[in-house]
DNA sequence: CTGAAAGCGCTAACAA
DNA sequence: TTGTTAGCGCTTTCAG
């Protein structure tokens, strides 16, 4: 059987207390017995129980990450992130893919509660509020990321989704567009409210038409927002860009243009939103708003482990600035160039 | 304080034990008694610790997943399958990012070995062997994917490189394509040998020329692909072709020769390989070969639950079959075309 | 500096 | 059908 503590004292002729000192590096440990003590341990190969650790200690040095899918590159990276920052503090992390059905989103929860992790960051929606405050009520700490649940004081990472969409109309606005289609997916979800509303800002500021904006919602794939804009530009062909409020959506985009005889960016302009590496695998290299994501999973389950660890901060919200890629999807609108000579 | 297996057994009038029975749905408790306790379950809001469960019954209910990186689309892709699975048969999966990093393989598996996992899917190489079989001596039982390690006998999940390879080949060589870049990563890995082979052995039954084909190792990312198709084209314009052994080389590969001046299906056709979902974002759509990416993640992950359960069956290698999935990159070659009327 | 002893919350015989 | 009891492997006062 595998070594425990026992095997250990009792090889080193001292009390399974004094092990458990060495194995803590608590101070009041003579440097003989320790030297002694670490010796055996290496001989036996004993590796201490986290879980009989726990069950003690109160610290099971698990996160739970919940997201909708991690096969999702945003989450994906979000993930490493999240993982990365988490393995350099002791903690493991457990995904939990809820595909944002209700369902699975409060069995998690239960089950991570059960499982006693030690913090969770939230990276998706929660429909079911009152499972949350259930939850939470358990004394886990929650963080969230990337999802705002304003009726929920606890430290949440953002990025400024309102100001991402406003850059990206300005961008096209700079450059002559005029009259733009969104692609938006889940218009339920705070975060793409936000994109459509910074967008639309822009383009009232610049006294555009209101109609001039086309949103097209419910694309859940690039397939959807390939064919949603094919159609679109068929019906008026005088629509020069588009504003999709993910990196898929916007190569879907790309694509409808294509398959409408539209070449991106001569005859149309497309900007994304995420810049996950897949704006830089499109052709062309997709302009995008750039998402920080190593930098929210970093600073959320920094957050987070600095909660667990006790360190009482108020809940804080920390909205990041989306910047901008230009690349190679957007140009300057000929269509309009002409117009004035008319 | 939360409600533990005393205050529900305390508040039902019965012992700890009749508790725990009704918990974990043993047979022999009245009916009238195993609905009250549940009624006070309920009430009282337990829910069972699973780290005191799995002190005493031995088991975390966790599994570790090792990969080199989760924010690589076939792993991310891979990590959903298994995650999925092991959740419907009541595992939760933490994930262990080793950036194929000897140190942090070795890092892992100790620290599942503490927390105590059930098993692990091992889905990344192993540079330390010797850390490998000291941890499969703790009898946590281990599978892997997507990797061999042929001196382990332990059940594995594999597609056959070989064939993949051949397959593309073959594709190619029906096309009229004599002359192959292969792009290939890092050849110290087994799978990627493997594909190679195979792809060189269609190529010699075709009687091709030894030195048609041109193998670019090294590869670490889509742009080292790119600059290096652009520099081998521009070295020798009459290569036709290139084999990626992943589908972000094969985008790579695309770049490359665009910037090289030649039209891909047109001038220079490629093919890749994985299947992720980047194929189908691709500009042209990927040619590549198909992993069955979510069914080997399901297969290795019942295959590693099975045996936790304790259903002995002698290790098995299973071997799937790759596809090739013919889109857009590839065409037939018009430089060999003309060759025969010279 | 070191050890004895009391749990942590639960499971699993074995009695009753 | 239900309860008693002995741990699982470790941490933590509190004495010595």
């Amino acid at each position: 059987m595998k070594p425990t503590i026992y095997d250990v004292a009792e090889r080193a002729g001292v009390s399974i207390a004094t092990v458990s000192k060495v194995i803590n590096d608590k101070a009041d440990v003579g440097q003989k017995t320790k030297k002694r003590i670490l010796k055996i341990i290496e001989e036996v190969g004993y590796h201490p129980s986290m879980v009989a650790s726990a069950l003690t200690g109160k610290h099971t040095h698990t996160i739970g990450l919940v997201i909708p899918d991690i096969a999702n590159p945003f989450f994906a990276e979000l993930a490493r992130s999240v993982e990365d920052t988490g393995h350099a503090n002791g903690y493991s992390v457990v995904i939990c893919n809820t595909d944002n059905d209700p369902e699975k989103e409060v069995q998690y929860l239960w089950w991570l509660n059960q499982k006693k992790v030690d913090g969770v960051v939230l990276g998706t929606g929660m429909h079911n509020m009152k499972a949350l405050k259930e939850f939470m009520e358990q004394n886990i700490p929650v963080v969230l990321v990337s999802r705002d649940i304003p009726t929920l004081s606890v430290s949440t990472v953002l990025v400024d989704d309102f100001r991402g969409g406003y850059v990206a109309a300005q961008h096209l606005l700079e450059l002559n567009h005029r009259k733009a289609l969104l692609l938006v997916g889940d218009l339920d979800n705070s975060s793409e409210q936000n994109r459509l509303k910074g967008f639309c800002a822009a383009f009232e500021e610049a006294e555009t038409d209101k109609d001039n904006i086309k949103i097209i919602e419910g694309l859940m794939t690039t397939q959807q927002a390939a064919q949603a804009v094919k159609d679109a530009l068929e019906k008026d062909s005088t629509v020069s860009s588009a504003f999709a409020l993910t990196d898929f959506l916007a190569i879907g985009g790309i694509q409808g243009a294509r398959e409408a005889g539209k070449n991106v960016p001569e005859h149309f302009s497309v900007v994304g939103f995420d810049d996950t590496f897949i704006a830089v695998l499109s052709y062309p290299p997709l302009t995008t708003i750039s998402q920080p994501i190593v930098e929210m999973g970093e600073i959320v389950t920094q957050t987070l482990v600095d909660q667990i660890k006790g360190k009482k901060q108020s809940s804080r919200t920390i909205i990041l600035t989306p910047d901008i890629k230009i690349r190679k999807t957007t140009a300057n609108n000929t269509m309009s160039m002409q117009e004035p000579a008319q």
